[in-house]
DNA sequence: CTCGTCAAGTTCAATTTGGAACTCATAATG
DNA sequence: CATTATGAGTTCCAAATTGAACTTGACGAG
């Protein structure tokens, strides 16, 4: 399985170097950060079609449709929750926010244009029939993702993961490790 | 381990409904697409200060350093194989290997302005440079993700996040299933 | 050999994004 | 209670991203 795809071309001819076998299998086996690129390729295959999808049918982009998710899954939270639990800085979702209340699919913050200071928000009705329409999607996708493993597999990758997810709560939103790593010792 | 996270707060009172505990409890733990949340999460965490760092240090933004990682990995890979592999568009790539050519990070195609098909591509010495120098930062990033597992769960998930990857390249690139989703049936 | 098809890469224009500065409410301090 | 500090949310604008159309080279069929 490691490498059927060689259908025809060495076209390339001999450079020199070995060149250009195939750069999926390179960043697969011969990563230094294996883990990593699993993590990132994967969510590329899940997020792209997806959210794709909903922009089609529903004509909202991606920063709208994960204030939707969120909010489904944590009904009266914030834009400041929001952000940090997708990454979307603040403007991006203060604008997703006031076209989803434009297109009724949250309820008008009652503080009119004037309040400020952590308002919950929450899902119309209209926005709730729109997550339940869309959930499915989601979901198959998820275990489209998943088919290749055994109940039991799948039961350990979610425990591995919510581990480093849960330790990762300490060194969240911050530095890499610079001190460590001898930077190019300039400016700061 | 689906809920022991419940630890303080119902802060916000009752508001009504069982408002805003903690968006990140409730993505963690009460999501139809518990992995896919992880997944995404863990990448947010990774990439953000990394590529942030890149930026600042050097002045390459992230589909920049992509190409030059790529390369590295796979030396004499084509732009195409970058977008296949990292997800970004073809155009944004031309771009970044543009840049990266003025730059001397990538040794100058020979075709000059007019070759255009599959063109190889090759860091310089310099890029090599480049890479050796961040490639420990990006490692140390991995490695502090994992430092909540052990060597033999860190192997476990390493193999379990493999299958999962080598299956998805069937159903890659492509639709959902909208066939099973109920789509709302409108235009295809 | 020539034509038609296809794919890689580029360019352009329009959309989207996110940093910086700002407003305003609450919290903290004296 | 007045004053300052914090931080959520907004607006503005420059920068980055990407869809669409285009150019050009390669391949296959007639």
């Amino acid at each position: 399985m490691q490498s059927p795809k060689r259908v025809h071309d060495d076209e390339v001819g001999g450079l020199g170097d070995n060149d250009a076998p195939d750069m999926l299998e390179a960043k697969l086996w011969a990563n230094p950060c294996p883990l990593m690129f699993r993590i990132n390729y994967l969510a590329l295959l899940y997020n792209t079609p997806l959210y794709d999808w909903v922009g089609e049918q529903y004509g909202l982009k991606r920063p709208e449709y994960v204030v939707l998710y969120s909010l489904a899954l944590a009904n009266g939270g914030s834009a400041r929750d929001v952000s940090r639990t997708s990454g979307f800085p603040k403007n991006t979702l203060s604008r997703a926010i006031k076209r989803l209340e434009k297109l009724d699919l949250i309820k008008t913050r009652e503080k009119p244009p004037g309040g400020r200071r952590k308002q919950a928000l929450h899902l119309s009705d209209k926005g709730w029939v729109l997550f339940h329409e869309t959930r499915p999607a989601f979901e198959a996708q998820e275990k489209r993702m998943l088919k290749a493993l055994s109940p039991g597999e799948r039961q350990m990758l979610f425990e591995l993961l919510s581990k480093v997810v849960l330790d990762a709560r300490d060194w969240q939103g911050n530095l890499p490790l610079e001190a460590e790593i001898r930077s190019k010792g300039e400016n700061e």
